[in-house]
DNA sequence: CTGAATACTGAATATATTTACACGCATGAA
DNA sequence: TTCATGCGTGTAAATATATTCAGTATTCAG
């Protein structure tokens, strides 16, 4: 499926050389004046064969939206630099914990380390765990998973709250116990109240006020 | 004239992220969006603040005209972090605590989750910190240097002894204060005793019985 | 010869994006 | 206090870009 012609592997390379000089795909115009075109429509029908053909890939609608598929940048590309694991801070209001905007930071964290496998770093606020070692500032690194077990330390989501308690299930209830005597424990009716789990401690990271 | 505010480095960050998954940069709007504001401006803001501090440079008047600058994404990680960081378990008698001997494993941390930077990791016995939310088994993130300061959580070593306790230095007299009313504090006299320093704690990852 | 694909020019238009302007709020330094 | 800086919300242009439409030529397989 990879027959490019000579113009279109021209083309191509143009976009190739412009990413690599200039940070970001090349607009139509771009392409047309680079290559001597004084007409946009050359250029988009260049781009249009090219997406066709599997080269690259057009984001309809927006600016500069083209993208290199077939192998050409070094290797690793979007696997290898997995960015470590996000570092999600406060959970905006009816936001998915892992949205974008949650993310504060990406760190570099040893898989081997826990397990089950670590997703992502979740700062804690507050001393309702204190007793198990989790205190306020302290990151906590959880496996993304719906399923907990009794004993286990969750990260649940109660409406739009989020938060870190030891987990234990009876029935159609479920009690989310603080590790700290100070605080009190929470009971969830599974019928009327709507209870999410994020995802599982797996451990967690201290990395100041020593 | 690197001095990113903690917004700062997430703006940058998302950026980094977008090129690494949309192979092109945001636009405004995208940041915006990405990051929960809800105005366009303020991602314009941070733009100029990222561009006047030598972050990445930008193209007036064109659509996602950002470019990095410094030197962040590329490779690095995995490669650069190379061996990671050893862990050290037991530290037998009379051995320097970075023998190889000593040494059980190698994590990959990023280091840049610690300040100052982490060397080795040491993994804690006994209940004497837990106070400070240092646990049994749980493992202690060193800087490795002979300077305390009073306050801080170090590595002593006392003979053949190696121990974790809170630092604190009068005159001619050191104390090694456990985190434990269970547990008594040491006194050192600097004038006949010996005592090492060999790190001040910045750090702690526990990795399970959560 | 004939239709299909490639390779363009030129023009028009709907969006996408950048960028300026007006304000609000908090914090830390002078 | 007042001033500067960081961090936002909101609105409104100006203009950068993508995309469609109408044509013209050339090449090539059927």
């Amino acid at each position: 499926m990879n027959e490019l012609t000579v113009k279109q592997q021209r083309v191509l390379a143009f976009i190739q050389r412009h990413i690599q000089g200039h940070g970001r795909p090349p607009t139509r115009a771009e392409i047309a004046q680079g290559l001597g075109f004084s007409s946009l429509n050359a250029a988009e029908t260049h781009l249009r064969a090219l997406a066709r053909k599997g080269a690259i890939e057009l984001t309809p609608g927006g600016a500069r939206g083209i993208r290199l598929l077939a192998e050409a940048s070094p290797e690793g590309g979007p696997a290898a630099t997995a960015a470590g694991l996000p570092l999600i801070g406060r959970v905006a209001a009816g936001s998915p914990v892992l949205a974008e905007q949650n993310v504060e930071a990406h760190f570099e964290v040893d898989s081997a380390l826990f397990r089950p496998a670590a997703d992502y770093l979740l700062r804690v606020s507050g001393m309702s765990m204190r007793d198990a070692g989790i205190l306020d500032g302290d990151l906590l690194v959880v496996h993304r998973t719906p399923e907990a077990r009794n004993g286990q330390i969750v990260v649940a989501r109660l409406g739009d709250e989020v938060t870190v308690k030891r987990f234990e299930r009876s029935d159609r209830r479920v009690r989310l116990l603080p590790a700290n005597p100070d605080f009190s424990p929470i009971e969830i009716r599974l019928d009327h109240d709507p209870l999410v789990i994020e995802g599982i401690a797996v451990g967690v990271i201290r990395n100041g006020r020593l």
